[in-house]
DNA sequence: CGGTGCGGGTTAC
DNA sequence: GTAACCCGCACCG
């Protein structure tokens, strides 16, 4: 499929993201000019994928991942790249009370983190550690970001190796809730009185009601809980759906006509009002819904790679925690053990970030698991992140305020495109290399005995799959998530 | 305090 | 030359 093609086929249209339809690279010295249409946000991009976003899109604007992504010099004011830090979670691996795991977004700052991981699991009190993202090679997970007149061109290189993190909308509810907590009064007796009893931090209720310890243990950032175990597979639920739960926490629930910009009619949650293409998921695997995100296949000319296929269930993300997490090897004792911590336990102080991975060593990681991967995340709305891109890189980043009509379409695509795969990455060498299948089925079953879950679909998933992919993840352990933070959060309140 | 971007500099390949 | 990083600085919320 060349591009060329693309536009005679609706249901293509539908179906792929805008900006993998068109051959381009970051680092092109021309980008795509005409673009007639841009891809919706995602939040949780994973593998090798190129979105064209509108430059009016504020996540956009802000070089924004459910990923915790830290700046990087690439030396070239153009382009913006950013590298994944990974996920921080208890080195023991341990499960909290309702079955979540710990899943902290670490902190962007070198400072922070380095506290960050100094303090203990407010489960089980043992050492936090940093699980470093070596989804491309060894190295972290690359974004890049470039303007280029009225679209944000996006591209990302690697496919994350480890569970997710907090996203940062989650995080910042989080942090806020905490915050006006711990200025009432009574909250703070009650910190005291939880601090000296940090460890325990399970619930005098059964459900983990958490929060309240919270505070006591330092910060907010330990608190990132995500039940993960707990929900199969969400492919029933609709992607739309699941879209719209992400956001949520992040922004309030204000529903303020964001979108104000935005000429759709309800702009609120599109997600939830949109009409589901004729195209969209239908068509697609049951399984796929969950997964839709990101299968690349690329089908330019030039390079196809059959294999890439990706499919994503939902769940694999913890599926994944586990497994790096013990690989981990602390004490836990995990259950599984099979890949071999690359990185070394210790690490702790300040090395963990990029544990410099010799490549080699690790296809371990690429196997099944791969985490993430959910339908729709995106959503444009969040109102309250109005900035404009101030600062941001050189290029020429005057927000133009482009035509809001896109977004009508945006929408629409954003949902069902998430469902198509392009294999991305033209560049040979790209392509997932250590990928083996074998060995990813086998991770996949080993991943899902771990969490019991039975994911129907998946099997069938998995057949139809080739090579690569990964793992399962839910879909829902998203929402879960957003559902177990503000559960936290309400608790409290 | 921490997120984010910039950019000089280093190192390894 | 490229890519991955380190480090400090500045701005901002």
């Amino acid at each position: 499929m060349s591009k060329g093609t693309s536009e005679s086929f609706d249901e293509a249209d539908c179906v792929c993201s805008y900006g993998m339809k068109l051959t381009w690279d970051i680092n092109d010295p021309k980008l795509p000019q005409d673009i007639k249409q841009f891809d919706q946000f995602q939040e949780w991009t994973d593998g090798y994928v190129r979105y064209i976003y509108s430059s009016d899109d504020k996540n956009a604007q802000r070089h924004l991942s459910g990923w915790a992504m830290r700046n990087t010099n690439n030396h070239n004011c153009q382009i913006l790249k950013k590298s994944c830090l990974g996920v921080v979670v208890c080195n023991r691996n341990c499960t909290l009370p309702d079955g979540s795991k710990l899943q902290l977004r670490p902190a962007i700052c070198d400072k922070a983190r380095q506290k960050q991981q100094k303090k203990a699991c407010p489960n089980c009190n043992s050492a936090l550690e940093l699980i470093p993202c070596r989804g491309h090679s060894g190295y972290p997970v690359t974004n890049f970001w470039r303007q280029d007149s009225k679209a944000i061109f996006f591209q990302a290189k690697g496919v994350h190796d480890h569970p997710r993190p907090e996203s940062k909308s989650e995080t910042e509810a989080r942090r806020s809730a905490v915050k006006r907590r711990i200025t009432s009064p009574h909250f703070s007796q009650k910190k005291r009185l939880m601090e000296s009893e940090a460890g325990r931090y399970h619930d005098s209720g059964g459900h983990f009601t958490g929060f309240h310890h919270l505070p006591s243990m330092e910060g907010p950032e330990r608190f990132n809980i995500i039940s993960e175990s707990n929900f199969p597979l969400p492919a029933q639920h609709y992607p739309s759906f699941q879209n719209t739960e992400p956001y949520k926490p992040a922004y309030e629930p204000v529903s303020t006509p964001v979108d104000t910009v935005s000429p759709l009619p309800k702009v609120t949650n599109p997600r939830i009002y949109m009409p589901r293409p004729p195209c969209g998921y239908e068509f697609s695997v049951p399984g796929y819904i969950g997964s839709s995100s990101y299968p690349t296949l690329y089908k330019d000319s030039g390079n196809t790679q059959p294999e890439s296929e990706r499919v994503h269930l939902n769940g694999s993300q913890h599926n994944m925690s586990p497994l790096n997490v013990h690989d981990r090897n602390f004490d836990n004792s995990s259950k599984h053990h099979g890949w071999k911590p690359i990185f070394g336990k210790t690490g702790y102080g300040d090395r963990n970030e990029y544990g410099q991975i010799q490549p080699n060593a690790n296809h371990h990681y690429y196997n099944g698991e791969y985490p993430c991967r959910f339908s729709g995340t995106g959503s444009p709305t969040a109102p309250t992140l109005q900035t404009v891109i101030t600062t941001t890189t050189k290029v020429s980043y005057q927000a133009l305020k482009p035509s809001v009509v896109k977004y009508g379409d945006n929408m629409y695509d954003a949902k069902t495109l998430q469902n198509c795969n392009h294999l991305i990455e033209s560049t040979p060498g790209t392509t997932y290399p250590e990928i083996k299948l074998q060995e990813d089925c086998g991770v996949i079953k080993s991943a899902l005995a771990y969490q019991q879950d039975p994911i129907p679909t998946k099997s069938e998933r998995e057949e139809g799959l080739d090579s690569y992919r990964y793992g399962t993840y839910t879909a829902n352990n998203f929402t879960d998530r957003v559902g177990q933070s503000y559960r936290y959060e309400n608790g409290e309140y």
